[in-house]
DNA sequence: TCATTATTGAAAATGATTTTCAAAGTTTCT
DNA sequence: AGAAACTTTGAAAATCATTTTCAATAATGA
């Protein structure tokens, strides 16, 4: 599954005419290899670690490259800090968020995207993509809650 | 309903000890006057136009106040400026948003909420809110795109 | 009115992201 | 390989929305 995503971030790569750079390199095992949905602060942290040359704005311009090559998707909390997250082609789904702790949750819904899409038809929108946050109070953070009161 | 929020938002802010301010009156009656999902810049823009005495920092808080209080909410969408909307108290809408233009449709699908609970219950949240955005081409947009094809 | 406390405007600070620019690296052409 | 042509990079500076600071002003309650 990783080997298929370099292939694909090469394969746009070379459509774009592109460079092939060890910083881009590093930089891509280093998103594929995390499963969470990471800061730039966070990945630029974890980069840094294996690679102290590379900068700040290096991360910055080529997780903006990922999501172009559609690898990664822009999460946009409201904390201020865009995440990135993986992202297949074709595949989709939508975050549940604790408003405590912050812990995302990932989840599909079948039945919600075809409403959405039904929704859209019926204003004369051509639905090219969504966004969907569900916000509320994780398990454990309600588990905290109660044993707090009682 | 225009006096009904009015008299929301002073309700609030007796409990919380907040003092009348003509700036505060200002705003609010011009953040009423409007329909649509504007931004900081606009509404301030606005709010100067009639008395030029109040700064941007006012018109900032000011606003957060109003979040608080209910009266509004806090539209975030891709392109770095805040949006505030109205909201009256129990009601809830969703967007539908022209990637091209920037129009802002609203709507509401109950099926899609009674969904949503759902599934935040399925996975022990306790749903508080939700964000939803369907991003896509509206109708005016893509006849343009059509009529320039062919 | 006086004392207390909140609010304001202007300017400075913040903080995430973007841009600039000279140096270094990659690719292409021969 | 060598050289021209073009990209990419890192560091620092710039941007830009938003927040904070702070001294001055205004609202409130006694």
């Amino acid at each position: 599954m990783i080997a298929e995503k370099k292939k694909a971030f090469n394969a746009f790569a070379a459509k774009k005419g592109l460079r092939s750079t060890r910083q881009r390199e590093v930089i891509l095992d280093i998103f594929l290899s995390t499963h969470e949905h990471l800061s730039i602060e966070e990945l630029y942290l974890k980069v840094r670690a294996s690679n102290p040359g590379i900068g700040q704005a290096t991360v910055y311009r080529t997780l903006k490259l990922f999501v172009e090559a559609g690898l990664a998707r822009e999460l946009t909390l409201s904390d201020g800090h865009t995440r990135y997250e993986h992202q297949m082609a074709g595949e989709h789904h939508d975050h549940l968020i604790c408003l405590n702790c912050n812990a995302i949750i990932e989840f599909e819904d079948e039945t919600i995207e075809r409403l959405q899409k039904e929704i859209a038809e019926r204003h004369g929108f051509k639905l090219v993509t969504h966004k969907m946050q569900l916000c509320g109070i994780c398990p454990s953070c309600r588990k905290a809650a109660i044993e707090k009161v009682s």
